[in-house]
DNA sequence: TATAATTTGTGATATAGATCAATTTTTGAC
DNA sequence: GTCAAAAATTGATCTATATCACAAATTATA
């Protein structure tokens, strides 16, 4: 597991061994039960947390009781509140486990500490944020100039593992588009195929 | 001018005199007329920019030949393509003036090698890049969630500015709207107000 | 393994907002 | 100040997708 981890961090910074051991100090392990809650909103945001293994979400429900997805967490990615967790709010969104889950959890002043006393981590977060902002932009794009099936087709080829493993309401809510309405693009995908 | 950019700095990150000379020596400044294009389709993206005066935006050229405005950036923002930026990729995207500006301009590798040389600095721009990053989620979520009076509106509350100075149909197409349904909203909010 | 709960599929209908087309207003260039 | 270009408005349609309602299938749980 240390050494998934460490291999995570070694795709953006190389580090020493005691390089690793330092920065893997700060972490702390935690397992997450199917449906548990580990960001609820209007509570603090403490901690950003890295999948090790399993599925996250991260949602918001609107004044109509209607769930949106702003974020899915699988094996390696990061997730929490960013908003909050950075300007130390309350939180807005909740976060919580769609399969049971282990993951690494890191507090936000560990966080500060940890980039304070390390320039290699303070760019590794730095780097990590740019590449999330890319593909933030990249996601605002999508929302803004393709339809429902493009999105669709676009999710479904970077990243068919989700949708295995999600059910599918949550990626129509994902998509920004109606469970019915995802039902019949999956309908005629696979209609298309045979033909 | 140098200390208009200092204090935007210094918002984030306080600096010695010697450490900000050493940033702002990194910069070089620089004017761009009215509809003048910095970054174009297709081409390498050597520089981020921070607007001293004036105002972008950055935009993406759909297949349908439809306009879609993935950012706006006046006074104290920074803009640049960055996915292609960070990732030394060619501009998906162009970023052209709105009005004639003055802008400081970084290169990746001036950049890098700041954040390389000062911790300070990394940490600038990691926490601005955090900022953008929540900020583009909010964004994400608006999208998902709100129907085109209610983007509209929180636009208008959040930044009135931008609705003076930017042309409507350029607002319509960051908000995901057609011109037309803009028009209608503004007709509307102002015989809202009147009654 | 039975029963409940969740998820998915499908037809009918409604609607927000797009598109089309024409006009008016504003802005900019000479 | 005049003329051309750009931007904004307005009405009449059209359409993609939401919503509603119910049925079927799958998955979880007692």
């Amino acid at each position: 597991m240390k050494n998934k981890f460490r291999q995570h961090i070694e795709k953006t910074t190389s580090l020493t061994d005691e390089e690793f051991d330092f920065v893997f100090s700060h972490f702390k392990r935690k397992q997450i039960d199917k449906k548990q809650c580990i960001i609820k909103k209007g509570k603090p945001v403490e901690n950003v947390y890295w999948v090790l293994k399993g599925l996250m979400k991260a949602s918001y429900l609107d004044l109509n009781g209607k769930q949106h997805i702003i974020q899915f967490a699988m094996e390696d990615w990061w997730i929490t509140d960013y908003q909050a967790f950075i300007n130390k709010e309350k939180a807005t969104i909740d976060v919580s486990c769609l399969e049971t889950s282990e993951v690494l959890v890191l507090s936000f002043s560990d966080r500060e500490k940890m980039c304070s006393e390390s320039q290699k981590m303070a760019n590794f977060f730095r780097i990590k944020s740019n590449a999330s902002n890319a593909a933030l932009q990249k996601r605002v794009l999508t929302l803004l100039s393709s339809n429902s099936e493009e999105r669709y087709n676009e999710l479904l080829s970077e990243h068919p593992k989700l949708l295995q493993r999600v059910p599918k309401h949550l990626i129509a809510s994902y998509l920004g588009l109606s469970r019915e309405t995802l039902s019949r693009l999956s309908v005629k995908k696979r209609i298309d195929v045979k033909i």
